[in-house]
DNA sequence: GATGATTTGTACGTATGTATA
DNA sequence: ATATACATACGTACAAATCAT
């Protein structure tokens, strides 16, 4: 069995709020040129040359000029005006901010999915939580990872607000992009799969305080404890 | 006295998390396209021609279409590839849906900024606070309104979350590109300001719990009704 | 359904601005 | 500090696609 099977239901949801560009070179450069800095063909803090890039994607300048420009208001690569891109360099503090707003935002869309998910979307909740126990099971960490992923975007989805969707869904990618494999070690996944349990259990029971508090907390633990440079936060 | 003085504190905080781009004409005709948009000049639904933007800003289709494509990852413009932009049209439900996700992530900002504003913008708080009160008494809209921004900004800014501050900034932009004049009743002022105090009090107490769900249901109380399409969220 | 008009998409040349020696 | 090298910024020309007739 594939336990890795793409949300056939979600990824046909109808378009979400800003009807993303769909054709053109430039949007496929972009989408390219994002494939290749979340594969690591660019590390952060590279140079991203217009010539090079276009030269590597045969094409002209003109649609790579405006495929950077997209990619820098992402925040997927750093734009300096006359002084060309790099690939975003996110600083351990940055990225410790774009896991705290991760968990408060997901958090909200958890509370209000608790409320408004369709029966279908419970179901299929219950179905991946299922699977993920499998996983474990057998210590499949890759087939943990994709399950936990769909897990988090049923739950996303079920809030039924494009704008905090498309929010949620554009932090996750982002954070995707600068952190990877999360579940090296079984305990971590264990843990996740407990975290899980309680917000399943809460999202059935329509127990909307519980199910945001445990969303908020299950992502939370996940937060880089490294990054708390808390003196930045600190009221002088 | 001028009520609706620049935020000299907050306008100098370090850049916000994508570092903007600054320089470059793309970008200036963003922001006076934007203007324009934001002004009326272009209605919602308005073709937005390449060509006759470029005649309008003095400048060639390149920046303009930068410009363009830069606005329609913010929303503000539809941008359909070979068929042209149009200034964005938001349906009622999609204006709901962007208040929704307003209260919650200002709510969230104000429980963070309960806890991690400095005494200086606690102070400015309450400065804009009692500020708010001269301008009812004066029956000055105007005034109010602009203030009103502010406190607003002073508790955004106040969670010290650059992703959670650039969330709410962008959301509350577009927001006040399509709805405008809040305030044209004594009635709503009056019920905001009484709404401020409560979320000014909790404030200075520390009271977070409080904070949250009066910063929350003060965001949701100017929610539009009218657009609350309920049908669209059930459970089938 | 085909054709012409209009508009977007891409390529490329030149100028301006930034970094380096 | 000045000059040189080089990448970006803008403009213009052409190609492709869309829409109206």
């Amino acid at each position: 069995m594939n336990l890795a099977e793409p949300l056939s239901s979600l990824s046909t949801l109808p378009p979400v709020v800003p009807p993303r560009s769909r054709g053109g070179l430039a949007d496929e450069v972009g989408r390219k040129l994002a494939d290749d800095i979340a594969l690591g063909v660019f590390l952060p803090g590279e140079r991203l040359d217009e010539t090079t890039l276009a030269a590597r994607f045969q094409v002209s300048r003109t649609p790579v000029r405006e495929a950077l420009k997209q990619l820098a208001i992402t925040g997927l690569v750093a734009y300096r005006p006359n002084r060309g891109s790099v690939v975003a360099e996110l600083s351990p503090l940055q990225i410790d901010q774009m896991f705290e707003a991760m968990g408060e935002i997901e958090a909200t869309c958890a509370r209000h999915a608790v409320v408004r998910m369709t029966e279908a979307e419970r179901d299929r909740l219950s179905e991946l939580h299922a699977l993920s126990r499998t996983a474990i099971q057998h210590g499949n960490a890759d087939a943990y990872d994709n399950i936990n992923r769909d897990f988090h975007l049923v739950i996303i989805h079920g809030c039924h607000n494009p704008v905090l969707i498309d929010m949620a869904l554009g932090l996750r990618h982002k954070i995707s992009t600068f952190r990877r494999t999360q579940f090296r070690n079984l305990e971590r996944m264990t843990a996740s799969f407990e975290e899980h349990s309680v917000i399943v259990e809460a999202m059935l029971a329509r127990d909307v305080v519980t199910c945001y508090r445990e969303m908020r907390a299950h992502l939370l633990s996940a937060r880089s404890a490294a990054a708390r440079v808390s003196s930045t936060w600190s009221s002088k």
